[in-house]
This record gives C-alpha cells, structure tokens and sequence, in this order.
DNA sequence: TAGTTGTACGAACGATCGTACAATTAGTTT
DNA sequence: AAACTAATTGTACGATCGTTCGTACAACTA
C-alpha cells in the first residue's frame, strides 16, 4: 500500500507539529493569534524558538496553521456529534448544546477560539481575517441549513443570526465576569425561541 | 471663581492629553489594546515617544485612560440620548437604536470599542481586565433596569441577555462580514422579543 | 557503507517594544 | 528680568519580537 508512513522522521515532525498547534490555539484563545509570540510558545514547549519557526516559516503562517487545527477541534467536538441525529430539530438541539458544552467546557481555556480571535481580527486586513471569517462563514451556513430542516421554519437566516447570539452572549459573560448564569440563560432563550418559532409554524400551516 | 483654568500650559497639556486619548481609543478598536503601542501612537500623532508616555507614565496607565475615555464617548453617544426619553419601553427602545447607530456609525472605525477589547482581556487577570469587566456590568445593569422599568416584564435579567446578545451579534457579523443586513436582523429580533415580551405582560395581567 | 533527506538546534540579525532620565521649550509668578 | 513650573523632547537602556543562517544528528535510500 501507499498510505502507510514508514519515514520515521516526518512522523516525528508531525507529532511535534501537533503538540505546536494545539498550545497555540490554547495560548491564542486567551491572548490572542497575535499575543501568542514564537518564542513563548518554543519555552512553554521546551523546544528551540527555531525547531517552532522552521515548521511554518512565518508567523503568519503559524496563525493560519493555528486557526485551521482549532477548526477541526470545533468541528470534532460540536459539529460530528450532531450529526449522529437525524436532520431536524434533534439535530438543531444538539448542536446548540454542543455548543454550549464546548465553550462551558473550556475546551480552549479562554472560552470559544473563534470568539476571542474574531474580535481580534474582525477590523485588520490579510490572509488570517479571511481564514476567520471563512469559518465563520461556514458555521453560520451550517447553523442556518440546520435550522432550515425544520419543517415549517419560515426565515432560517433569522433564526440562526437569534440562536447565534445567544451562544456567543453566553461564551462572553461566562469568559469575562464568570458567571456560570450565563449558558442557563443561553439555554432559555434558545428553548423560547424554538418554542416561538415552531408555534409560528403551526399557525402559519392552518 | 475657582474652577477657571488660568494656566495655558496645563490647557495644552490637557488638550494634547484628549487628542492621544481619542486617537487611542481609535486604534485599540482595531488593533487591540495591546496592539495599541507608544511609539506608533506617537507616529500618527506627531509627536514624540516620551512626549506620550509622560502623560501616562506606564502602557498599563495608557490602555485605563483608553478605556475610560471610549466609555465616556459611549455614555454620550448611546446612554445619555436614552435619558432624554421617558422611563418606559419608549427609553428602551432609544437606547437599543442608539447602540446600533454607534455601531453602525463606526464611532470607533473598528466598531464597538468594548466588544474589541472585552474579548481581548477576557481571559487574563489585570486592572484592565478589571476596568472593563466593570463597564461590562455596569452596561448590562443599566440595560436590566431600563428593561425593568417597563411595567409588566417579568424576567428583565433574561430580557437584557437577549436584547445585548442581537446587538454585539450585529457588530460582529458587520466588522467581520461587512455586513449591513446585521443591523436590520438585530432590530427584527429586538422588536419582535420586546413584542414577544409585551403580549406575555398583558396575558399575565389577565 | 556512502550519500541524501528532514528535524531540531544555537547564535546572531535588525527592528521595535516599554521605560528612564536629563535637557529644552514655553508659560506663570515674583 | 529672574526664578520657577509644567509640558515636551532627545537619547539611551535592556528585553523581546520575527527572522536568517550554518550546523548537528537521526533516519532513510542506493
């Protein structure tokens, strides 16, 4: 077969390529893709600043490499287990709780990845806002395509933007005043909103 | 009288003073606080390094000051228009168009001031953190008690969580996406929330 | 075994960061 | 006019930033 490593060597670079990744994202989910410096991160790994450059060759590209593991860590964690139901509000619920968990969780310790690097880079040109904001892009897209599966959801792009908002609202008040309150209050919402949603629904259908 | 300033120095001080400040505020929307730095601000401004850093004595001292004033601009642009209006939902609803105006308006060129760096110092402990963090509670009290002051709301709490949550989902879809429709879906999801609100009150009251 | 490849390293680069301090300029007071 | 005061400046510092370079060593190929 052709899959099968057998350099011993690259696999070693992957292995430490990932242990780079994923400190980073932890690092950068509290002080940001640009407070997180080659140096601190090589001490932090106790490796050479050189042995992190040389994997990326740039900061830049760093950021980028950064922003696609924590991805797929969000993908793997809130959107996979979703999947396991079947299109419709199960899924939906699922994955708003998922995303909860995720953030409540602290997967990443400074709350949700994208939240703290979304603000940072929301304003500022270049190669990593557009990484950004293509996965925000997607997720958006994602929820919106969840919610538009259930039957009789009138305005799927709404809907999503409310649900979006209180997942967020909840990540930031529990990251920055600790307040646990917060994703029981997301949760409320979420139920009340889907409550109202699916009433408009049944009136609409008569 | 007393309070009349008689020395022309400390005018041009306090003047020079304002102008760095704003200039600041201007920057950190973007950049971060942190991204924010002495040398660069006194770039732009023209004038020199220690020129600015003697009005603060500390980059910690500079980013309060920042933050201090962009909260004064954000009580004159947003509360204060608010008080001219009865208690009542007629208040409420000025104060939540108000918000989205200065957001909208780009009042800071990167959006709201305050989603910027509340995501940027959420996670690490500090005065500045601190500072922020209390502006963040007292916005959210503010916007409760405004809620409250409507007779017949029975959660206000859940009520301020959801109202704030449409409004920094609009300035987050806006900065990130350029995306104007942000502001139009956050005004949809206030008012039928406040609608929403409003039939429970007088349904209770039967 | 000899030669090549890939990872990791240490040392050094110029630039910029925040900070310190003495000198200078401009305005006030005597 | 002299003495004083406050705002501003120039110069310099140590630390850290991202980046470059030559090298060491382990693992693969021929």
């Amino acid at each position: 077969m052709d899959g099968v490593k057998v350099d011993g060597r690259v696999e070693r670079g992957e292995q430490t390529r990932r242990q780079i990744l994923r400190r980073a994202a932890e690092i950068a989910s509290v002080e940001g893709l640009e407070g997180l410096s080659i140096g601190r991160l090589a001490g932090e790994l106790e490796v050479s600043k050189s042995g992190v450059f040389a994997h990326f060759g740039s900061k830049e590209e760093l950021q980028l490499s950064t922003v696609r593991a924590a991805a797929a860590i969000f993908v793997r964690q809130v959107v996979e287990p979703a999947l396991t139901e079947p299109p419709g509000l199960a899924r939906l619920e699922r994955l708003l709780d998922g995303w909860l968990a995720y953030s409540e969780n602290r997967t990443f310790p400074g709350g949700c990845f994208f939240y703290a690097v979304q603000a940072e880079f929301d304003a500022r040109p270049g190669r990593v806002r557009d990484a950004i904001a293509g996965y925000g892009r997607e997720w958006n897209s994602y929820v919106r395509e969840t919610v538009a599966a259930i039957p009789g959801i009138t305005d799927p792009d709404q809907l999503a933007f409310e649900l979006i908002a209180f997942l967020e609202m909840a990540n930031a008040q529990s990251v920055l005043h600790d307040d646990p309150q917060a994703y029981s209050r997301a949760r409320v919402a979420v139920r009340a909103r889907l409550a109202q949603a699916g009433t408009a629904a049944s009136t609409a259908r008569r």
